[in-house]
DNA sequence: GGTGGGATTAGCT
DNA sequence: GCTAATCCCACCA
C-alpha cells in the first residue's frame, strides 16, 4: 500500500522553482501526489508522498502569516520561491511551509501531511510509535518525523538533500477549507488526495 | 518590559 | 470533546 510506488531519488527529477512562482493555490493543488524527499546528514533518506496541502496567500489573506505584513518571524514567506518557511507553533511543534510566488508577495504552501514512503524506522524513532498512519498525519507530526525545525527556514527544496520529485499518480483532489483557523475560515484552500488514510483527523473513511 | 495568542498534538473523559 | 503542554514574537505601554 504504501511502499509500491518507488520513486526516483534524483535531482534530475525534481521540481524547479518555476513550479513554485505559480500562484499559490495552483501550486498547493499541484504539490497533491508529489514526493518529499530529504537526506539527513547520516544519509538516511526520508520520503514521503504528499498528501494534504494547504494554500496561504498573501497579504490579503487574512489567515495569513503574512497578512500584516514583513516581520522577522515571517520573513522566509517574503523571500523566493522553493524555500522552506519554518515556525514554531504553540510553543511545541514546528510546521514546514513552501514559499511561493515571487519575492515579496509572502505567500506558501503549508504541508499538512505525506503517506511514509521511504525512512519509516527512522520517522518512527522520531515520532515515537510504529502506527505508520500516525508519522505524517498532521502538518506537527510531519515536521516532527522529517525532522523540520527552526534550521531549515529559509531552507532550499531545490537540491539532492531536500527536494520535491514530480506527481506519477492520478487521483481525485477533494478541497475543502483550511483546518484550525478563526480568519478566513471559508476559503477552499485545503487540498487533499481523497479518501487517502494519511490524510489528517481521520478524514478519509475508509 | 509585560502580555496574549497561535496554520497542533496527545491523552484523558 | 476538552485541555494541558510550552515558546517565540508581535504589539502595546
Amino acid at each position: 500500500m504504501c511502499m509500491q510506488y518507488s520513486p526516483q531519488y534524483s535531482l534530475q527529477n525534481a521540481l524547479r522553482k518555476d513550479f513554485f512562482e505559480r500562484p499559490t493555490p495552483e501550486v498547493a493543488q499541484d504539490l497533491i501526489g508529489t514526493v518529499l524527499v530529504r537526506t539527513l546528514t547520516d544519509g538516511t533518506v526520508l520520503a514521503g508522498r504528499i498528501v494534504e496541502t494547504e494554500a496561504y496567500l498573501h497579504e490579503q489573506d487574512a489567515a495569513s502569516h503574512s497578512y500584516r505584513g514583513k516581520t522577522k518571524r515571517n520573513e522566509a514567506m517574503f523571500g523566493e520561491a522553493a524555500r522552506l518557511y519554518v515556525y514554531r507553533i504553540y510553543g511545541i511543534h514546528y510546521c514546514a511551509n513552501i514559499v511561493t510566488e515571487n519575492v515579496g508577495r509572502g505567500a506558501a504552501v503549508l504541508l499538512r501531511a505525506v503517506e511514509p514512503l521511504e525512512g519509516l524506522e527512522e520517522m518512527m524513532r522520531r515520532r515515537k510509535t510504529e502506527q505508520i498512519r500516525q508519522l505524517c498525519n498532521g502538518p506537527g507530526k510531519l515536521a516532527q518525523a522529517f525532522d523540520f525545525t527552526m534550521e531549515d527556514n529559509h531552507q532550499s527544496l531545490l537540491h539532492s538533500s531536500c527536494c520535491i520529485l514530480p506527481n506519477t499518480i492520478q487521483q481525485d483532489i477533494a478541497v475543502s477549507p483550511r483546518i484550525g483557523i478563526t480568519k478566513a475560515a471559508n476559503e477552499l484552500l485545503r487540498f487533499y488526495l481523497a479518501g487517502n488514510e494519511f490524510v489528517s483527523r481521520g478524514r478519509w473513511k475508509g
